[in-house]
DNA sequence: GACGCGTGGAA
DNA sequence: TTTCCAAGCGT
């Protein structure tokens, strides 16, 4: 096995795309701002929104000093507005616990609200640039399909983290290279669907094309319907609130015309209970209270 | 390990 | 049209 990293790196050099977070000194707060917002969000919907939220909150300590629903505002139509709200719990962890620093420890990042396997090592390579696997979605197709001769990932797996880190060379710089070339190259050439194959740098000798693109057991999970669902209820009573704020609105002017009066109910309390919503008397609003 | 959690664009 | 997919996380 000849490894994966050099063709990468070639690769890598002349096809990233120019985002944001890749400028030289984007900072760490930029960096996990906009980890936090890709988490299932697509790049293209992320990048004015990352501007715009950098603009009104430059450092973590910004952010705290605001209170929570304003940064489910902000989040405006990004999707799983929880994120917005774990992110502002984590800039007020970052002020109380570390002076108002991004901390650069993965295991001081994984304590943080929102922070988890991927996003602790993204913000340590790729703002600290220390040495980690970084192990994305995009990563694990890569793997599966050069490594394991498999059409799709499994779901993810603490072995993927093993995986990578046999793929990266001792050298620190070189391995954060390796890191994000594995990202983009499953991100714009190893998709899901349809990847091309033609213009990989791993095309001779990815395990899954010299196998003749076998087809596999596909494990990943069925993502639920969406029309008609909770989440969709929870989204409409939200957007209702983000468009009022910071005004209050009486909860019989919330979603009247919802078709199934008992899934409203069920919505707001449940996004009460997430600490997304907020109810007194009969009037509903995004979370107000400051943050310390 | 499986589930719940938004939103919109592309095939 | 419907279905699939998108830099995950907490429970």
């Amino acid at each position: 096995m000849p490894g994966l990293a050099a063709p990468l790196i070639a690769w890598y050099r002349d096809a990233a795309r120019d985002l944001p977070w890749r400028r030289e000194g984007f900072g760490a707060w930029g960096t996990l701002v906009s980890e936090f917002m890709l988490q299932q969000t697509p790049v293209n919907r992320v990048v004015p929104h990352l501007e715009a939220w950098l603009t009104r909150w430059p450092t973590p300590a910004d952010l705290a000093a605001s209170p929570p629903g304003d940064a489910v505002t902000q989040w405006a139509n990004l999707g799983y507005p929880r994120r917005a709200l774990w992110l502002h719990r984590a800039a007020v962890e970052i002020r109380d616990r570390h002076d108002g620093v991004v901390p650069r420890d993965v295991d001081a990042l994984l304590a943080l609200t929102g922070i988890g396997d991927y996003t602790a090592r993204a913000v340590a390579v790729f703002a600290y640039g220390d040495r980690h696997p970084v192990v994305d979605t995009n990563t694990r197709r890569v793997l599966a399909r050069a490594i394991g001769g498999r059409a799709q990932p499994g779901p993810p797996h603490r072995r993927d983290l093993e995986a990578m880190e046999a793929e990266l060379p001792a050298d620190i710089a070189e391995a954060a290279i390796v890191n994000a070339a594995a990202m983009e190259l499953g991100a714009i050439v190893c998709t899901a669907r349809a990847p091309k194959c033609e213009a990989c740098p791993l095309a001779a000798q990815c395990a899954w094309r010299v196998a003749g693109y076998p087809a596999s057991e596909d494990r990943r999970r069925k993502q639920a319907t969406y029309e008609g669902s909770d989440r969709q209820t929870r989204g409409a009573v939200l957007k209702t609130l983000r468009e009022a704020a910071p005004a209050a609105v009486p909860v019989f002017a919330v979603i009247p015309e919802w078709p199934d009066a008992a899934q409203r109910d069920r919505a707001i309390d449940s996004l009460i209970a997430d600490g997304l919503v907020e109810a007194d008397d009969d009037h509903l609003r995004l979370p107000g209270h400051p943050s310390s």
